[in-house]
DNA sequence: TTTCTTTATTACAGGATGATGATATACTTA
DNA sequence: TAAGTATATCATCATCCTGTAATAAAGAAA
């Protein structure tokens, strides 16, 4: 679960990464609209809790283009401004849930719990693809009503595929978003193909059939053709 | 994009439907908790909208299993009891938006645009051009709705086309397009000859009319006439 | 027409990319 | 700590793509 934390006031993102960071989460941190929206468009993250008032730009452009970059991705808005018109602005824009500053840490955590649980994984007990069943609360997958045993990085991958079936997965999107560091430089996509490789065997070996789709110089598709 | 309609009121159901067919959406109906869960497993959806109060089930059950079997659609959850534990409940079994009974219908639309704005990237997710369409997401290109495995630079090629269409592209600009804008020293527009030649041919093959027209001296122009 | 220039076609070699298996490093767990 | 697993990297092979060159065809200009 990897979280991107925009917000200028160093004390307070400080606290709140490093409480996050305990809890169990990867969280990284920009202080600038800037910095938030490169790392928005280069990188992946599961969830964004975005403050408003920034520095140097609106808060708001961030929600609407994290929207654009990563559909998936749950985005919290934190402000100062307990207005209800905020609130819908940001809402609107795409954001999934408000918390009006100050707010306590536990509140957050459980917000991010229950978004996460919304918005994919754990609220629901089983996703369904053909004869692949994961059950993401127990990082279980079945094919043909047998467990299979994956590693993590292969069930995270498995994962991702099928929450973004039949779209084109680059290379480098899978990259980061399997690769635990953010400032981590790849060189090669070696290991990418290593772990396609053991996911693909593995599900082959219980008779599924071969799902994920290379598309020579971009990357994967998981698509059901 | 594909709607499910899931009502058992048939003058309001039949009202909707009609309504969003005209308004451009391919939209079904199913009126009973049974028909809805069927066609779910059976078939994908961009969106439903699902009535929780059922003669023969809860709407709350149909959230969770296309959640299960199309994580990706989004959920709009349509009931009259107007209350906030509802509201939550529906949400928090992953329901994307939550419209209370009555509405108007322009309201509806309204929110399934912005909810396919969210979860989709903003706006272009098809193109179009006579029998030929692009789904850029996919990387995928259909004419007469059967799939054309187009390479990477065809591909791109043709997207720069479509979204370049009437206009006389010069041979310059598509080769600097073309070969990742590396100040690459071209001495010959043979390669581009090459790529078009092979699009031109993907094309023709699938009884595509050749919109390709070449401008002596000056380069190619993608055109309709 | 003839001649020159530009584009179309064909074929192919070299290069880039992906798949696979083996190996080394990092990480867990007992 | 060591054993065992997971992950990243390396080496090799297979595959596909792309640009080039040679040739044919078509357009422009005389």
């Amino acid at each position: 679960m990897k979280l991107l934390l925009v917000e200028d006031q160093e004390d307070l993102a400080t606290s709140i990464v490093s409480f996050l960071i305990a809890t169990g989460y990867r969280c990284e941190w920009a202080c600038t609209y800037q910095e938030a929206d490169s790392r928005i468009s280069m990188f992946s993250y599961d969830c964004a809790l975005i403050d408003i008032m920034l520095p140097d730009g609106s808060g708001y452009q961030l929600v609407r283009n994290l929207r654009k970059y990563s559909p998936s991705a749950g985005i919290i808005v934190l402000s100062a401004k307990n207005s209800v018109d905020d609130k819908i602005k940001g809402l609107d824009l795409g954001a999934d849930d408000y918390l009006p500053k100050p707010f306590h840490l536990a509140e957050l955590h459980s917000r991010i719990k229950s978004l996460w649980r919304r918005r994919q994984m754990n609220g629901v007990m089983e996703l369904v693809f053909n004869e692949i069943k994961i059950i993401p609360d127990q990082m279980v997958v079945e094919v043909h009503h047998t467990p299979v045993i994956l590693t993590r990085k292969e069930y995270e991958l498995l994962l991702f595929f099928i929450t973004n079936q039949n779209r084109v997965m680059l290379k480098e999107v899978l990259a980061e978003h399997l690769s635990g560091d953010q400032a981590e430089f790849f060189n090669s996509f070696d290991f990418i193909y290593s772990h396609i490789k053991n996911l693909r065997k593995k599900l082959l070996d219980q008779g599924c059939a071969d799902y994920i789709q290379s598309i020579y110089g971009v990357g994967y598709k998981f698509t059901a053709l």
